[in-house]
DNA sequence: ATGACTCGCAACGCGAGA
């Protein structure tokens, strides 16, 4: 019954007694971590795998970064996201552990909206449901995670007017979102929980945490193979608290 | 309200994040 999370950890390096604490209280059998923010040889390997994980790591400097942990091997790492040969940023790696093949995603902001950053979001956006669609068709348990930089519905912000321009929200970035339901897909928390006002992330300016002011952009997509797997789903909340938190929590979900 | 984030980098402020 592997535990499966994702958390986008905004510095590996500076998160690091964070996400070690979280590891041992948690006991995730696989982690998809994004915005580690270092090079491969940078990740701090021992003292996760000192806690029994796998790494996998496809690292960049300073900026992007992303990981997967797990507690057995992981077979057929793939880092980078098919359909552009030029895109140089470190955002998405798949591997196949516990007979499930798992892509651990950071889709881009996109802000500001409209520009050339917002094409970038939407041309990913387009990749990932190419390779979505094509996973689909393996027929096998396929999760897509990570910080998609999507807020799915209304209800997964506090004030939707003030997200009404931001590209984590405007109508194009939720019909590209919704096209990987269409294909099939389902999000992990969403399927269980259907209370608003949950999230995943809060800003660190404004006082965001403390006036509960958040948004849910980390997501779970499971295939219909997995998806009828799925036994329970949750956000680790509490964290945001913590100190040195990162502005993302861990999303994550329980497979049969 | 003389306030109001946190990273990495190589700054000794800036870009990026969301």
């Amino acid at each position: 019954m592997p535990k499966i999370a994702t958390w986008n950890v905004n510095s590996i390096k500076a998160r690091l007694p964070n996400v070690l604490d979280w590891l041992k209280e948690a006991e995730p059998d696989v982690v998809l971590l994004q915005e580690i923010k270092c090079q491969d040889e940078a990740f701090p390997r021992l003292e996760i795998e000192s806690l029994g994980y796998r790494c996998a790591v496809h690292g960049q400097k300073s900026y992007n970064g992303v990981a997967i942990l797990s507690k057995q091997p992981l077979e057929e790492v793939s880092a980078r996201l098919p359909g552009d040969e030029a895109d140089e940023h470190a955002r998405y790696l798949e591997a196949t552990t516990f007979g499930i093949r798992v892509g651990c995603l950071y889709l881009p902001n996109g802000n500001p909206a409209p520009g050339a950053k917002y094409d970038y979001k939407l041309a990913w956006m387009e990749r990932l449901a190419a390779r979505a669609e094509a996973l689909l068709a393996e027929e096998r348990p396929v999760v897509l995670a990570g910080d998609y930089n999507v807020i799915p519905e209304p209800e997964d912000c506090h004030d939707p007017k003030a997200w009404a321009a931001d590209a984590l929200f405007l109508p194009q970035t939720r019909r590209a979102f919704r096209r990987l339901l269409w294909l099939g897909y389902t999000d992990a928390f969403r399927a269980l929980h259907g209370e608003p006002h949950r999230y995943s992330f809060w800003d660190y300016q404004g006082g965001a945490w403390q006036a509960d002011e958040g948004i849910r952009i980390d997501h779970l997509l499971l295939s219909p193979q997995a998806a009828d797997r799925l036994l329970e789903s949750g956000i680790d909340r509490e964290v945001r608290g913590r100190e040195k938190a990162s502005d993302h929590v861990p999303v994550w979900c329980r497979l049969a």
